[in-house]
RNA sequence: GUGAGUGUAGCUCAGCUGGUUAGAGCGCUGGACUGUGGCUCCAGUGGUCGCCGGUUCGAAUCCGGUCACUCACCCCA
């Protein structure tokens, strides 16, 4: 009985992993330059971090969690999110003066899988702990779209709104709420209403899109704080360069977020899903046992990223030892391999005894480079063919002079 | 959780309205070419037709269920 992998997920082998170390290795050059250090959390979590901090009546919460009792009945979840788990080893340790953090990790929510949606998923991301000054919002969404240029990626849209803190979302709920309450709306939106009202701004029914086009919006209803820091972060986006847009009916879809919210797409992918998103959550900290502190961060998901990129990452070169006759050249072609190995040159052998031909032919479909020969002929005269398998050339070389001779390559 | 489409060889797929030995291309192995890959030709290898049940003299083909994949919705990275 032959077992497949588990509904959702899917394997990554060395030719997709090229792509992904590939951006991997952009990422933590950028996030770098910005001062943040890696943190690694637990996969695992007390179902209770995520049910506190991304809200109990969220869908993620609700249905798409991975919840178990371990064997001592404690009630555990697999991640669907980082935010919460950074902010609880934040807390925990205590007395740490880092507070810029990145992460690379899987991810899991029990969603139906689709295209860009998988049960385990890669994420990355930073988040900022204790920082208010619009100055820092700015600078993370610099960021992100510095992350996306270096990628190569030209043609992404940021777009920016404003939630405000606590005060101001409840209060715009209340207007919301009453300037829908009369209204008809799709099934869906109908149940909205009650749950959770500011989803109703990105539904995609027309005819709720024509009430929600005439709808108070969220930025019109902050603050003067809320305000005055939403228009602080736009100016210095201007200042800096930064292109974006403004989309008034921008909700995210976690409890915890306030003030600057912010989602990154491909227009010209075709798909209208984000590919990156973000936030300030100042209030969640506090809510998870720590002092008051404000905090901002965003989470890049990685399959939707990777699916966009179509540049080709060529394998670095390769080598591949071909030997032909007995034991004696066998041992000689080891001896040489280890000294190539001692020297980083990367190399495998084939212990098959199978024809030239077919060595080449292996050697080829592994994509190797350059191929070693080694024969008996060239036992008998200390030498090495070296063979570049993409024009076919291929010389003589002193056993002794081998390992200088590939360098020069 | 809701809806639609698809499951046949390692991969991509054909198989007409049910008819008896289930096919092709690619791949893989070997040979033509005892030490030189990619091209060509030849041969070989490879399938519980996703799984379970039903209808039928007979099911890859029709029906039901189930599982998986793909896509859309809800939601989300």
């Amino acid at each position: 009985m032959k077992i497949n992998r588990v509904r959702g997920t899917y394997d990554l082998f060395p030719e997709d992993l090229i792509k992904w170390q590939w951006v991997e290795k952009i990422a933590k050059s950028v996030y770098q330059e910005y001062g943040f250090s890696e943190i690694r959390t637990p996969i695992l979590e007390p179902a209770e971090l995520f049910s506190r901090s991304i809200g109990k009546w969220t869908d993620i919460v609700e249905k798409q969690m991975y919840t178990f009792e371990d064997k001592k009945g404690r009630l555990l979840t697999l991640r669907p999110e980082a935010t919460a788990s950074v902010v609880r080893a934040y807390l925990e340790k205590g007395n740490t003066s880092e507070t810029r953090f990145y992460y690379f990790g899987p991810m899991f929510r029990y969603d139906r899988p689709q295209r860009g949606r998988f049960r385990q998923f890669y994420q990355t991301g930073v988040e900022l702990l204790g920082a208010v000054h619009p100055g820092i919002d700015t600078e993370i969404i610099l960021l992100l779209s510095e992350f996306f240029q270096k990628l190569g990626l030209k043609d992404f849209e940021i777009q920016l709104n404003s939630l405000g803190c606590s005060l101001c979302k409840e209060k715009y709920n209340k207007i919301l709420f009453n300037y829908l309450k009369e209204k008809c709306l799709c099934k869906d939106c109908e149940r909205r209403k009650e749950k959770n009202v500011l989803r109703i701004l990105d539904c995609k029914n027309k005819i709720c899109q024509s009430y929600v086009q005439e709808a108070p919006k969220i930025i019109d209803h902050l603050c003067p704080n809320c305000l005055s820091h939403f228009e602080e972060v736009r100016e210095y986006l201007d200042f800096l360069g930064v292109s974006y847009s403004l989309n008034p009916h921008l909700v995210r879809g976690l409890d915890y977020y306030t003030r600057t919210v912010f989602e990154l797409f491909l227009p010209n992918s075709g798909e209208d899903i984000a590919i990156a998103a973000g936030g300030r959550y100042d209030n969640l900290v506090e809510e998870l046992g720590g002092r008051k502190t404000p905090a901002i961060g965003f989470a890049v998901g990685l399959e939707r990223l990777i699916a966009n990129l179509d540049i080709l990452k060529e394998k670095e070169p390769s080598f591949y030892f071909a030997y032909l006759g007995e034991k004696e050249i066998l041992k000689r072609a080891m001896e040489l391999t280890a000294e190539l190995r001692k020297n980083k040159i990367p190399v495998i052998i084939n212990y098959e005894r199978k024809s030239l031909g077919n060595q080449l032919h292996q050697a080829d479909r592994l994509g190797s480079k350059f191929v070693l020969i080694l024969g008996s002929r060239e036992f008998k005269e200390n030498t090495v063919i070296l063979r570049d398998m993409k024009n076919s050339s291929q010389r003589v070389i002193k056993r002794e002079n081998l390992v200088e001779k590939i360098k020069e390559i």
